[in-house]
RNA sequence: GCCUCGAUAGCUCAGCCUGGUAGAGCGAACGCCUCGUAAGCGUUAGGCCGCGGGAUCGAAUCCCGCUCGAGGCUCCA
């Protein structure tokens, strides 16, 4: 159906100057540039088929939202790429005068029709800001913005489910032994999450030389150090072994795609400016928040029979790209660049997908426990429609009886998303936040949207569900919740560190004195040839001050050589995790150290050997 | 976008209120020490005190504007 497309922006000002004539139609003006301040810009696309009454029922919308944001101030911004199937200019033009015609207590100007204009504009960043409207002759329709939410018709409801499958109240709840539950459900429920300190794990990325800022940047876009680019490396291929392994195969998509394309549209309407974009040629891209295009894209080419499916396409996006707001962006938890393995099923029906579904929650349990998490650390929140719920009780409980500890929930009267199903495992910090990690969805929008297609039993082309996961969630999001625990453990007064797998530096060896340089060489070198990362401390520096430093880089084991050990077969070796040193072999060090990190990938040193060659990055 | 805070040596920061020679610790370079499980000692180098303006005999310090950053709020497909 065709129907008249409205972007409405809350604005500081607009400023706009008429460049030329577009169409001959173009009215005949004096091109002079006009600014306007406090005013709300209706950018608008009339389509084929609008006509005076849409006109009318466009600026009762107009007015009727200008009036919750308090401004009486319109511009009328003919704007022609809002669509492609747009009314003829003459037909456009009458209806824009019809809208100007409108007497709704507004002051309202028009921008002259079929002229290029400059513009500038400054929107302003409170919720309702930013509105996009379609309006057709017949039933009203709008689209509104995730932004908006909170202001929309749909009801959410909170509950929170036992293991036995029994729905609470939310008020009700004894929550006196979950506690980040309690949390959890506070801070997306109400939505209360006040703090006023900076999270502990920013010091920490800092001074274990994983990651900092980079001024010269974007804010969001963090760079990584040699250790940082280690830990996450090691992440991602742990990530994609397991995904492999569970049967998904792994692409790669551009990290741009163009704005006008067909396909992108009801993505713009759905959620507007979040994104990075480029301009290159006269083409307006923007930067992928996400790998779901690129794989529908691509699922949409392939020529698929009902025997081929379910078909896991998995990718680790680097980067994905959202550009939160400023004031959003928290070190490693919130970036405006973050790598996201993001792993798509397609499946022929919901039978087939609900089954998929329990395999990638066994898979997400599996991965986030191979990350160092259990249980304990995180909570689960699981979303779905009332309807799905009703058909679908038995998976719904199989899950959070799975879980084994109550699970928020959170039911909505009607679907208003892609979904009609998803959970997520949720951190929740020091200061109290919570955040995403694991997550999966069932999609039932978006198989039909973006046109893909599969051949059924009788011979009928169907379009897939589509479940969207992220097993581990982001990667930097990773990092920033095992410093965080870290973090706990030593306010707790426990020692932090890294699971043993994910340290830069698994050995150090310390030599007493440097005549032992030629004999802790060799010893790095028979360790490392074990696949376990091994470095030397060859500093002309006193023992007491090299073993200080290898503690607050958290190094697990710390071996010192000295005349005894070089006449000895056993090894002093000073453990973090029990803060005791122990007498072992090299043989006995080294199956313990491989035992501890068996089937998890190994990476080599992603620095000098030598202490003493390496730069100082953070102190 | 809004609010708060910040910007001084490579890093972390003091000095600012009450204007008058630019400070410390860490790190770096050099030297001494040759060391047994969390900091051995000394010397040296290193500064457009974010940018622009104002009042003042005189500004890192007071006033105004700007830029950049961080955190919080809103938000997070």
């Amino acid at each position: 159906m065709q129907c008249m497309r409205i972007l409405q922006l809350h604005c500081d000002y607009i400023e706009f100057t008429p460049v030329k004539k577009e169409i001959k139609s173009a009215e005949e003006i004096d091109p002079q540039p006009k600014h306007l301040d406090e005013v709300v810009v209706a950018f608008v696309a009339v389509e084929e088929g609008d006509n005076f009454d849409v006109a009318k029922k466009a600026m009762n919308e107009i007015s009727e939202s200008m009036k919750k944001i308090g401004c009486n101030k319109l511009l009328l911004y003919p704007y022609a790429h809002l669509s492609s199937k747009l009314a003829s200019p003459n037909t456009a033009l009458s209806v824009l005068k019809e809208m100007e015609m409108q007497e709704k207590g507004l002051e309202i100007q028009r921008a002259p029709f079929g002229w290029t204009k400059s513009y500038k504009i400054q929107v302003k960043g409170h919720p309702l800001a930013e509105h996009s409207k379609t309006i057709s002759a017949g039933e009203e329709k709008e689209f509104t913005s995730e932004a908006l939410k909170a202001e929309s018709k749909i009801q959410s409801f909170w509950h929170i489910m036992t293991p036995d499958g029994k729905m609470h109240d939310i008020d009700k709840f004894n929550f006196a032994k979950h506690q980040s539950l309690e949390v959890l459900t506070k801070y997306e429920a109400a939505k209360k999450r006040s703090v006023d300190e900076p999270p502990p794990h920013v010091k920490l990325m800092k001074k274990l030389a994983i990651a900092d800022y980079e001024p010269a940047s974007d804010a969001g876009n963090m760079r990584f150090f040699p250790n940082g680019r280690l830990i996450k490396s090691l992440i991602e291929r742990y990530v994609t072994e397991k995904v492999v392994e569970y049967g998904g195969f792994e692409v790669e998509t551009p990290i741009m795609y163009d704005s006008h394309h067909p396909s992108m549209e009801s993505y713009f309407n759905r959620f507007p400016a979040r994104q990075y974009n480029v301009n290159s040629e006269g083409k307006q891209l923007f930067l992928r928040f996400a790998a779901c295009f690129g794989q529908f894209l691509m699922a949409k080419d392939f020529q698929m029979s009902y025997r081929n499916l379910p078909l896991r396409l998995y990718e680790l996006t680097r980067y994905s790209f959202r550009r939160e707001q400023s004031g959003e962006l928290v070190g490693l938890r919130r970036l405006r660049a973050f790598t996201m393995p993001d792993c798509h099923a397609m499946c022929k029906d919901m039978k087939q997908a609900k089954e998929e579904f329990r395999k990638r929650f066994d898979l997400s349990r599996q991965v986030i426990k191979g990350l160092g998490l259990d249980e304990a650390d995180f909570e689960m929140a699981i979303r779905f429609t009332e309807e799905f719920y009703n058909e679908n009780k038995e998976l719904v409980e199989e899950l959070v009886s799975k879980m084994g500890k109550p699970v928020l929930v959170e039911m909505w009267k009607e679907r208003f998303f892609y979904f009609v199903l998803k959970w997520e495992f949720n951190y929740v910090d020091n200061l109290g936040k919570a955040s995403a990690l694991s997550t999966d969805q069932i999609d039932v929008e978006n198989g039909k949207r973006y046109n893909i297609e599969f051949i059924d039993e009788t011979n009928k082309p169907q379009n897939p569900i589509i479940l969207h996961n992220s097993p581990s969630g982001a990667v930097e999001r990773v990092i920033y919740v095992l410093l965080e625990k870290a973090a706990k453990d030593q306010r707790e007064g426990r020692k932090p560190g890294l699971p043993l797998w994910l340290a830069p530096t698994q050995v150090r060896v310390i030599p007493v004195k440097p005549e032992f340089f030629d004999y802790c060489e060799k010893l790095s070198d028979k360790i490392s040839q074990h696949d376990i990362r091994a470095d030397i401390d060859d500093r002309n520096e006193s023992v007491g001050k090299s073993i200080r430093d290898a503690e607050t880089d958290w190094i697990r084991y710390i071996i010192v050589i000295g005349e005894k050990e070089v006449n000895a077969s056993k090894l002093s070796i000073r453990d973090r995790k029990t803060g005791t040193v122990k007498e072992l072999t090299m043989d006995e060090l080294i199956r313990e150290i491989k035992e501890e990190t068996q089937n998890m990938p190994f990476l080599k040193m992603n620095m000098s050997r030598y202490v003493s060659k390496r730069p100082q990055i953070m102190v």
